[in-house]
DNA sequence: AAGCCGGGGGG
DNA sequence: CCCCCAGGCTT
């Protein structure tokens, strides 16, 4: 049985935070007034599922573009998931701007941990935080690296998901009145330098003496989780359509994987290599010899590159308006997402 | 409650 | 090669 009695974390941990706090371009400086609430919550959209690391090119690429949800509320759908691309997880940027319209709409962002739950995009978590960080409001703030730090503190061995409810009771009993948004932004940075996944650095750790898991000797044990299952491995082709010096690309539905990121043509993914299926053109297509690999959340994909040059003023209208004659020498600013720019590489080596 | 949705970092 | 990550939405 762990002892769940609450337990005063939160003045050690915050005595280490005003000494060792991460120097992130969303944080307002050690002593300056409190952080600008638009920033504050495209970091934490941004961060939700990504690193730290992966964020901070992006943000400060959008806050430099769009310095505020009215620019952002202003901006053309096309621009924001074009420089959204690479980032992953490409409904958050269809729901930041809904947000961001929403938000521009209202005037301002809610300051109520409630009243943000109702916006697009904006979850338990982001809730929370944008609560605690932006308006200093006492919010219980759970993401990936405080259940990891909870779990240990309290040595709670029941697996995730189903701990969740108790991770967040847990949390609750430990988050103070006062600074409660720099107390979850000092357990993600302990989460992310010192308890870590694989290795945790208990020896540099200001909770060490509070923590069960550090008394069982086996910190890196918590949290439990649930096996998962195997990725399938799924196939697919994509099509180079040359056109003199441009390539055809195509904007991918709203809903599903990639959803509205702009594209190569392909036809859907299966369980078997397609072939020549579903080649938006007739012609004498060529099959390369190399092709791309790519791993998603819950599948991989092995994608063939198949390569066709059409005459150059002809323009087959079996497109529609989601089809785009794009610059191949400039085909890095298209905004491909990952996998479509790793087959576009490949395409330009061989096509030019 | 479970499935869907990217990509890169680190052991 | 694997697991992991400043989660939210849909069904």
């Amino acid at each position: 049985m762990p002892d769940n009695a609450p337990r005063a974390i939160a003045a050690p941990l915050l005595h280490w935070y005003d000494a060792h706090a991460r120097v992130l371009p969303w944080r307002a400086a050690p002593g300056a007034n409190a952080p600008d609430p638009y920033r504050v919550w495209l970091s934490e959209v941004m961060l939700q599922q990504t690193q730290v690391a992966s964020v901070i090119p992006y943000f400060e690429t959008f806050t430099t573009r769009w310095p505020s949800f009215a620019a952002l509320a202003a901006a053309d759908d096309a621009d924001v998931m074009a420089a959204w691309a690479g980032l992953g997880y490409y409904a958050r940027a269809r729901n930041l701007l809904a947000c961001a319209r929403e938000v521009a709409a209202l005037g301002r962002l809610p300051e109520t941990e409630a009243e943000l739950l109702k916006l697009r995009g904006i979850g338990a978590y982001t809730g929370a935080a944008i609560a605690a960080i932006a308006f200093g409001q006492r919010a219980v703030v759970v993401d990936a690296n405080v259940e990891r730090v909870v779990t240990r503190l309290f040595a709670l061995a029941e697996p995730l998901p189903g701990a969740r409810p108790r991770i967040r009771a847990l949390t609750d009993t430990i988050t103070p009145d006062a600074r409660a948004g720099d107390f979850a932004q000092a357990m993600m940075d302990l989460g992310s330098g010192i308890c870590t996944a694989r290795a945790p650095r208990c020896l540099l750790c200001p909770l060490r003496p509070d923590c069960d898991g550090f008394a069982t000797g086996a910190p890196e044990a918590f949290p439990v989780k649930a096996k998962k299952a195997p990725k399938p491995q799924r196939y697919g082709t994509m099509f180079w359509v040359r056109r003199g010096v441009e390539v055809l690309l195509v904007r991918r539905p709203d809903k599903g994987l990639l959803g509205g990121m702009r594209a190569l043509p392909t036809g859907p993914w299966s369980d078997a290599p397609p072939g020549l299926a579903d080649a938006p053109v007739a012609g004498d297509w060529q099959l390369l010899a190399d092709t791309v690999s790519h791993g998603f959340t819950h599948f991989t994909l092995d994608v063939t590159l198949a390569t066709v040059t059409i005459p150059e003023h002809s323009d087959p209208a079996h497109f529609g308006a989601d089809g785009e004659w794009w610059p191949v020498d400039a085909i890095e600013s298209a905004g491909l997402p990952t996998v479509f720019a790793k087959a576009a590489r490949v395409f330009g080596r061989v096509s030019c």
